[in-house]
RNA sequence: GCCGAAGUGGCGGAACUGGCAGACGCGCACGACUCAAAAUCGUGUACCCGGAAGGGUAUGAGGGUUCAAUUCCCUCCUUCGGCACCA
């Protein structure tokens, strides 16, 4: 027997394997189809247990899947574009698209290593111009189908760089450049946007989808739907009717407010209106003796940060612009005021504010000594005093002070206030989201060139789809200002109107990478096609996924993007079906050594290669199985890959190692005992390969050696069940370590290759046990164990109980007051 | 603050319809082999009392339901992740 040394059989497997094409995926009506799909990886170069973990149990499920007769598709690809690149590039001096790609070839070889049955030539790269090609051909779709629209939205800007940051680039309290610690401004440009939220309906279905309830939790709360109503408020414009008689109709107003409130029903409570800072109308309202105040308190609104604007336990700040609404309902003025607690990107960033019955309005109008008015009187509570009430009190109860609302209880008084407000032309009901349409427009260089051309005579056009791919140039030049290149590049701008045919311009933003990634699994279905995203045979086939592995912090982002991406083309006829991904899988994260989050800087990142190089891919897939409970992920420990690698060993022993006969006398060979073990394993392993319980797979083939090392030291070595025991125990083991799996397979004469081979199936009567082992317990307590045959009736298990010298010392004599057979799995007796 | 996940030996974890807590592995200790080391093999390894037989206590803390709770219910604590004044 020679030794295990995976350095040498791990290499030779893979180049066999990629030389017999083994790993292809192709159309094959005669099987049932099976998309694996797992996260693609970002080329930041630095290739760690973080890419190894999600990919390396996905990989040993998709050859589980295999192994049961299905065709399955496993592709790989690279998330090529953004902002690392374009950051290698400033300082070390590289263009990015040398640095991706190099950092590719580099991913590419670790990848290759870890023997994944990754089909390659189903590679995808998303910064191809083959594939950003048709990144921009959807978005054309998208501007078509009217679902890409412009608006002024406000960017992180340091204007010493001359350039938009990204929140990461943003540091610190003061909120400073990373690169030059100038404080940065907030700057409006005209950006480019997906209507996401037309979809936020759609997206809130999870129906037909097997995804983890903490996902499906967690893009609901993204979404945020919530029901109130739009109502409208006349601006004032003459202040001399401010203090005018409520009553009469105040006609003089060039303008009105709309608010979004979910609890239209105390409307008559509204005691003032606050506006966010940024709100449009701010200096429309505002009263010249005001405006200093209010320009003030708009600039250090600006210069916060969400994070410190948005703290919890903050005192609430804002000023009073002077200026009056009247409340539609009742015709009283009512003042306005702007407070950074009121957010531009939420409903219509302006608020009523109800303090009676709103803790935040309440604490506001108790600091700035704003009217308190009571519009519900919970039941079963003294009369409230609006001047005097402590907090604000939840609103349910009868509606008081509230006009025609007056006596109705608060749970019905929401519907005739939407009624209300409905015939009289004020207001509407209304269904908001928290979800905000999708921003794609980015100021950099390294991204998908968004393919649009704006002519000063026919506006914004797209390219002609015949032209594509709107190629990004590569003779930029990097200036230390940091400024987009292709702003700065001399003739790239220029094109022809694809309209009137006139001197135009490019539009110089590039694309968000979730655009990318949104649509990629596409892509792996037939990246080489040149005829459109992807080929119809391959989509009618393949789609769709079936089941997608990645991390829980997608949950949110990408996850909600591919699916609007889907459903949006769904409504194009482009793609079909509700739902791109049906079975979602998150692992969690391998963190360093000190229980960190793996990173660069902290000097934790623990790579594979060095390991792969001492112990084998087989044995660091089988820890990154084995060592964690893969959705919770934990601190990587250099200590347990001692383990794994001494399982193989002894694996090795166990199958190739010769015993002459005799060993061990003592202990006669059970063969029948040898078969249950082997079934009653298999049945567990099938089980939690389905479950995606990976490190229980692991600890069952360990078990299983265990036992086998046993029968064969007592004799089992070469009889017919020993040799079938080995065949399946190397089924089980192939997809974990697919490397030493296949290198005893051929050794022990069987048929190249153990990857074709079919899962073996349960035999339920060899898992079955003859003999049962009873726990019997008084009081609760663990007293004896009783061995009875497994068909005993429990009559016989509680006649047997009894019979035990231990039990008989327990009870002392006295006959027992109640025995139970718990499903002949354990027996209490009750003294 | 809200939402979610999770607290089990020195460590990672197991216990899959409420039924033997600690499987499997790491580490550690002792032993075999060896001139020695590594590798390998064997034995032991939750805690407390006891020489042993045996007994007691333990799944973050406290309470409850049950013959029986790591598992179900209530209150609280801690850690991690996400969101964050959402009108």
């Amino acid at each position: 027997m020679s030794d295990y040394i995976p350095q040498e059989i791990e290499p030779k497997w893979q180049k066999k394997w990629e030389a017999d094409g083994l790993y292809r995926a192709a159309i094959d009506e005669s099987r049932p189809k099976h998309y694996a799909l797992t996260m693609l990886p970002y080329t930041s170069g630095d290739l760690h247990f973080g890419h190894w973990y999600p990919m390396a149990p996905s990989d040993a499920r998709a050859r589980f899947m295999r192994m049961n007769g299905f065709n399955v598709l496993f592709p790989i690809g690279f998330d090529a574009f953004g902002l690392p690149a374009e950051n290698a590039a400033i300082k070390r001096g590289i263009h990015p698209k040398k640095w991706t790609y190099a950092n590719i070839d580099n991913m590419r070889r670790q990848l290759r290593s870890m023997g994944a049955m990754f089909d390659w030539r189903r590679e995808a790269i998303s910064a191809d111009p083959e594939y950003y090609r048709w990144t921009q051909w959807f978005f054309i779709q998208l501007y078509k189908y009217g679902l890409a629209y412009r608006k002024m939205s406000p960017v992180d800007f340091c204007p010493n760089c001359n350039t938009t940051l990204a929140r990461e680039q943003v540091w610190g309290e003061d909120r400073h450049c990373e690169r030059c610690e100038t404080p940065v401004i907030k700057k409006d440009l005209e950006q480019w946007f997906f209507k996401t939220t037309a979809y936020a309906d759609e997206l809130l279905n999870y129906e037909g989808m097997d995804w983890p309830e903490r996902v499906r939790v967690l893009q609901t709360n993204w979404i945020g739907r919530s029901v109130g109503a739009e109502v409208q408020f006349p601006v004032i414009s003459d202040q001399s009717l401010v203090n005018s008689d409520p009553s009469k109709v105040i006609t003089d107003h060039s303008s009105l407010i709309t608010v979004f409130t979910t609890r239209p029903d105390t409307l008559w409570g509204a005691t003032f209106m606050v506006l966010a800072p940024e709100h449009p109308l701010v200096d429309k309202v505002t009263m010249p003796e005001h405006r200093a105040e209010v320009e003030a308190y708009k600039t250090q609104a600006a210069r916060q940060a969400d994070i410190d604007r948005e703290a919890a336990d903050k005192e609430k700040t804002g000023v009073f612009t002077g200026g009056h609404v009247v409340n539609p309902v009742n015709g009283e003025r009512i003042p306005i005021w702007i407070a950074d607690y009121v957010l531009m990107t939420y409903g219509t960033g302006a608020i009523m504010a109800v303090p009676a019955h709103d803790q935040r309005d309440f604490e506001f109008a108790r600091k700035y000594g704003i009217e308190v008015r009571v519009v519900i009187q919970p039941d079963g509570m003294d009369p409230l005093d609006g001047a005097t009430m402590p907090a604000s009190v939840p609103a349910s109860g009868t509606m008081v002070n509230s006009g025609p609302l007056t006596g109705t209880s608060a749970d019905e008084a929401f519907h005739a206030a939407v009624k209300f407000v409905e015939q009289k032309g004020i207001g509407r009901g209304a269904v908001n989201y928290k979800l905000r349409d999708w921003l794609i427009s980015r100021q950099r260089y390294w991204g998908a060139p968004i393919p649009m051309i704006l002519c000063a005579k026919c506006g914004w056009n797209p390219l002609p789809e015949a032209d594509l791919p709107m190629l990004l140039p590569d003779d930029v030049e990097w200036l230390p200002t940091g400024q987009s290149p292709l702003k700065l590049h001399p003739t790239w701008k220029q094109a022809k109107c694809p309209v009137c045919g006139g001197e135009a311009e490019r539009e110089t933003d590039t694309m968000d990478t979730f655009m990318c990634s949104s649509w990629y699994h596409l892509r792996y279905l037939s990246p080489q096609y040149d005829k459109g995203p992807f080929e119809q045979k391959e989509y009618d086939y393949w789609m769709p996924v079936d089941t997608y592995t990645g991390g829980i912090e997608h949950a949110t982002m990408h996850l909600i993007y591919t699916r609007f991406f889907h459903k949006a083309l769904r409504d194009m006829g482009i793609t079909e079906g509700p739902e791109p991904m049906l079975q979602l899988r998150n692992q969690g994260m391998i963190l360093g050594e000190d229980g960190e989050k793996m990173s660069k800087s902290r000097g934790n990142v623990v790579a594979p290669d060095a390991l792969v190089a001492q112990h084998g891919a087989d044995a660091l897939r089988a820890l990154l199985m084995f060592a964690y409970r893969w959705q919770d992920g934990g601190p990587w420990s250099s200590q347990g890959i001692e383990g794994t690698s001494r399982w193989l060993r002894r694996v090795w022993t166990m199958v190739l190692e010769s015993v002459s006969m005799g060993k061990s006398e003592t202990r006669p060979y059970d063969e029948r005992n040898l078969r249950r073990r082997v079934h009653q394993t298999l049945k567990r392993v099938t089980r939690d390969f389905q479950q995606f319980e990976f490190n229980t797979i692991v600890s069952g083939l360990m078990e299983l050696l265990n036992d086998m090392v046993k029968a064969k030291e007592a004799g089992a070595y070469g009889t017919p069940e020993w040799n079938g025991a080995v065949d399946i125990y190397l089924r089980m083991l192939a997809p974990v370590c697919p490397h030493i799996a296949e290198e005893l397979w051929e050794r022990t004469g069987r048929e190249y290759s153990i990857h074709t081979q079919a899962w073996p199936k349960v035999d339920e009567d060899a898992a079955r046990e003859e003999e049962i082992v009873i726990p019997v317990q008084v009081n609760g307590k663990l007293r004896d164990r009783i061995t009875v045959p497994a068909d005993a009736t429990e009559e016989q298990i509680k006649a047997a109980t009894l019979a035990s010298e231990a039990v008989k010392k327990f009870l002392e004599g006295k006959p027992p007051k109640k025995v139970i057979v718990a499903q002949k799995k354990l027996v209490n007796i009750v003294v």
